[in-house]
DNA sequence: AGTATCCATATTGTATACTATAAAGCAAGA
DNA sequence: TCTTGCTTTATAGTATACAATATGGATACT
């Protein structure tokens, strides 16, 4: 028999998700009534979600409401900061200390996001996507470094949602950079695997180097390219 | 006015202190019940302060039962993994981005733990260390590194409380290894200060190095020294 | 017109009553 | 006596009622 379930960790998880995908969109008030209402449970539960995900970091305290987390700007460099490191630390150790069943998950999680890289829409990719990194996360088998992977490779998710959903209706350019985009993480992911399976930290350590650079530079390609064009800011003229 | 506070945020504070400072054990039993009536408030605030600890990796379920987490032995590496990793990415950083603020901050926690060196209990001293280890983790102004320091710091006081209080009513050799401790101790802590002041990044991370050898080799001491001495195992005799 | 104060209202925080469920004890049969 | 299944009971989970407080707006006074 499956253990029930409160319904407070299945809300949380709604929440969660639903934060991710930005269906709350960051600074978004969460109002319990409102939301136990659309829930179908009581406040109670709700608060509980909320009080779980204020320690997740998804949610934060504005005076007695709650909001979705802003994605604060100045983070942005932090962030990836802790993501190079991280990563770095958490391939490393993976490679050192997978188990078979590790393998196996990484090896699922990275077919199934293979499977999705065409024709689907970008949330289901970067959802297979963080999957195949959270199995990675796992593997490292040091709940430490775990959870500091974690946190980070979810807020990375999230401010790519919203760099790509802030983004105007794509062009071909933008198309075509981002299948190359694709190709080129699909390979790296293979890679990644291949030096996890071989045991070869020192190659993990690189090829989160590398992901990193690929990761960042797709990001400042977004928020520094800017939706004027060059010619429209001759505005002297 | 002082914001008013939710009582389940004071009462999370209360049980993680008193979790921190082993009144409560780890795997005891975390009875709501029982809680709300020794605590003078309902279960309501109870079970929330219950689940932030959860959050904070506190606290864990079992069932639908929570208990006080257990310090798992095979964790005791991976803990020490982390610190070293943390402690110097977190003290590097801190040397880089520390502010006046957070200098001054610093200070006032290396003379508290200087002021409670003599005299006083384990607890206060080791409370008094986390501090200072804390202002610094601030000072990186990193908040990804900072949770992961911070969560690492509190499982390390965890295991050294734990360690110390099971040890036996101290002898004259082990007061003696503890003042030299406590000396070498409060020396790191003054050139760690230093080396953030002077924001010398390199000289901070080696420093956490050396302040990590000092923690694991007086922890070893304990885990791996017996309360018989040599003589008494010869037991085939 | 602007500002300040007070009241109304919306929303969070807490207590309590109620429900579901898991664990412990007990009884009956093997 | 051990096992199995039922019953009881303790305790967690949820709903709801109630209390406290923050916020927005209206009104009155400067």
């Amino acid at each position: 028999m499956a253990t029930t379930e409160r319904d407070g960790n299945k809300i949380a998880r709604h929440l969660r998700d639903a934060i991710l995908r930005l269906q709350y969109r960051p600074g978004q008030n969460l109002d319990e009534a409102e939301l136990s209402k659309a829930l179908g449970v009581s406040r109670t539960p709700v608060r509980e979600a909320i009080i779980q995900l204020v320690a997740d970091g998804l949610v934060v305290r504005d005076g007695r409401k709650a909001r979705v987390s802003p994605l604060d700007l100045d983070d942005v460099p932090k962030l990836y900061d802790a993501l190079l490191i991280s990563s770095r630390m958490v391939q490393r150790l993976a490679a050192k200390n997978r188990t078979e069943d590790d393998l196996s998950s990484i090896k699922k999680m990275l077919m199934r996001f293979e499977n999705v890289t065409e024709a689907t829409s970008g949330v289901e990719r970067s959802e297979a996507n963080l999957e195949f990194h959270f199995a990675i996360s796992r593997a490292a088998g040091n709940k430490y470094f775990q959870a500091f992977y974690d946190q980070v490779l979810i807020d990375t998710i999230r401010l790519a949602r919203v760099c790509f959903s802030d983004q105007l209706s794509p062009d071909a350019d933008s198309v075509s950079s981002l299948s190359a985009h694709l190709e080129e993480t699909v390979r790296q992911h293979r890679l990644i695997l291949a030096a996890i399976e071989d045991a070869d930290a020192d190659t993990a350590d690189e090829l989160a180097v590398l992901h990193h650079k690929l990761t960042t530079e797709r990001i400042k390609k977004v928020l520094f390219s800017g939706v004027f064009d060059d010619k429209q800011l001759q505005l002297g003229s």
